[in-house]
DNA sequence: AATATTTTTTAGGCTAATCTAAATTTTTAT
DNA sequence: ATAAAAATTTAGATTAGCCTAAAAAATATT
């Protein structure tokens, strides 16, 4: 059983790993929490007593296996959570990080798998992020970000960043969301801003904002 | 901004004090909320500076006007989530109150709202308890246990005991919830047990479970 | 009314999660 | 290869919530 604060800090070196894929340095996680690094050390010492990260001092720490089973079920109720909050209740998806955040330590395993039932077994939450499956498996798509592509590609947006509520407002306007076709119409070199048809819109965005939407196929 | 152990101990000491109506002693208090009496007494401080309850050493607390709104609050949320958990994920009536222990900490006005709107406003929780609307206003309708009626009662049950959950799941199998018709056939003296017509069946409940059955009109 | 019992409070400690400041180790620059 | 800079860890406090043991106050009993 890992406490609330043990679940955002594995959940952070879990993101921050890039899916246990890299190891995570210690300012880095600090930052990400918010905390001082002081903190950050404490914090990596249990995580690593309780083998959900393996830790060199003064070299940062990996993910265990263990460990990102159970980073990806708190992953996967938040995302649960936030297809609730828009599906459901009528959230606008700028408005359901922050509840989430409080809903994913709940913890009854019978009460995610009936919300999951409740919400038809979504694969993807708002944001067009992945919803691990109860034993941690998700199903990924390879998806680029649109700034690396050029004048011409035609896809599909797979996902948007979720961080920052005011890009989302402002993607919600130019109807940048997952499932919708974009096309590149054109590319500035200077800066790398863009013309695209989304969903039959023609807008120009900036790097800025193509940095932030994930495309595919 | 109260923490989740302040609001446990807010709410504790309103529903011991009957809604406001009575003073709670520290040992009381200690005994609900499976501390010791020292530990009540630390949050009994806390809670006093607050202003969320009244404190005379030695004497008891008594809940204060905002001490009654916020711990209503609590209750609010509590009940709208065992509603939503019966009524859209399909949990028994036995099976939620863990789970809303949890929920109702969540901390979003807006949730809560849209969560009353998406359930349709519901007056009452899965056990028949009120739900209070969001200024704090419960429409309590006069209840009685069931215990204290003789032979050839006619009435209706408002509600059901909560906090035991085998008892919930005995009065679900005889038919025992809110909203049903419900009749005294016979009583006997000796034990108060008594033969009851719920739902066109004939029943014999003891005392004991004739006492958490609520009924009105 | 004095004493015994019960209840409540206080005193002093413990753990989790945080901090600042100091010490240590690694990395970078000369 | 040293010295300077940056990153990390350790040491020592603090706060919330809990505990046990002791002291104090209220209540009950003789
Ligand atoms: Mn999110
Ligand atoms: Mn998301
Ligand atoms: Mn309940
Ligand atoms: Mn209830």
């Amino acid at each position: 059983m890992l406490s609330l604060t043990e679940e955002n800090y594995l959940k952070a070196i879990y993101h921050l790993s890039d899916g246990g894929s890299k190891a995570v340095l210690t300012n880095e996680l600090a930052e990400a929490m918010n905390t001082k690094a002081a903190s950050a050390t404490d914090m990596i010492k249990k995580l690593s007593a309780k083998e959900f990260i393996s830790y060199e001092k003064y070299y940062g720490v990996n993910v265990t296996h263990k460990g990102k089973v159970e980073a990806l079920m708190v992953i996967r109720k938040h995302r649960l959570w936030e297809t609730f909050l828009v599906d459901k209740l009528g959230f606008n998806w700028d408005e359901v990080h922050e509840v989430a955040e409080q809903l994913e330590h709940i913890n009854s395993s019978r009460l995610i798998e009936k919300l999951d039932e409740f919400l038809g077994y979504p694969k993807v939450d708002p944001h067009g992020d992945p919803i691990p499956d109860n034993k941690g498996k998700i199903k990924a798509q390879p998806q680029l970000p649109l700034d690396q592509l050029k004048k011409g590609y035609l896809g599909k947006i797979a996902a948007v960043k979720d961080s920052d509520s005011n890009l989302l407002k402002y993607l919600d306007k130019i109807g940048a969301k997952p499932g919708t076709k974009i096309k590149i119409l054109g590319k500035e070199d200077y800066d790398d801003s863009m013309e695209v048809l989304i969903d039959d819109h023609r807008v120009f965005i900036s790097k800025e904002v193509s940095q932030n939407i994930l495309v595919s196929e």
